[in-house]
DNA sequence: AAATATACCTTGACAGGTGAGGTATTATAT
DNA sequence: ATATAATACCTCACCTGTCAAGGTATATTT
């Protein structure tokens, strides 16, 4: 695992959700939208993804649905529900507090004993 | 494992070697500065803190020696090594990219697929 | 006909964190 | 005196999220 999988690690829910927020998607896209997004940067493993969408729909934070389309292969939709939106308020807060104590942790002006 | 704890995994190396940048010092210490730093809300378990320095000297980012205590318990002290230096620059590194990386992908002006 | 892109899924292994257990010394409260 | 708490170290089995490697299937491009 990257460093940066590793320091990212725990906020796979968050990410899932947030990009659901904007409206139902489907495994295969929302990871290209993470990819877009971070210009190439990041990407979840698909064994990630498929794992963490099974997770998040197993703790009712979000519903999935198969897709109707004509051509090309199935998809899955995910839509994320009510609980599902409050779970990622408390997440951001969650996230919010946690960059907090570790920058306070790293910060270099310790009055320390 | 409480929900800070998941998103702080993977920063207690770094946090470890950024208090030993002040000057040697020992594990129960270490923990005890951090519980003052973060004002109570937040310490590592022993398990992890006698697991994460473990880890860092068998990486050579820090070394160890028995304190000459006359009185209390035995301790152990740690120093960074200057490959614990070049180490820590770069955790602070990635630990930024983290950060800007998630908060990109939670970001709400989504122009997104 | 072969390669690439789209799209899904599972399994075994790995790494960091931790609960629960242990040892030993010293200080404090009863 | 004695029990409790604080200081200080350590290990092991287990849990959880990640991911490499494997699989299935359809559509498009070379």
């Amino acid at each position: 695992m990257s460093i940066a999988s590793e320091l990212i690690r725990g906020n796979t829910d968050m990410i899932i959700l947030s990009h659901l927020l904007l409206g139902d998607s489907y495994g295969y896209n929302i990871n290209k939208s993470i990819l877009l997004k971070t210009k190439g940067l990041y990407e979840l493993k698909e064994a990630t993804l498929y794992t963490a969408v099974k997770r998040l729909e197993e703790n009712g934070l979000i519903n999935s649905y198969w897709g109707d389309e004509n051509t090309g292969a199935r998809r899955r939709y995910y839509s994320i529900t009510s609980e599902g939106r409050q779970a990622y308020v408390n997440m951001l807060s969650e996230w919010e507090n946690a960059k907090n104590l570790i920058d306070l942790l790293i910060k270099e002006d310790n009055t320390n004993a």
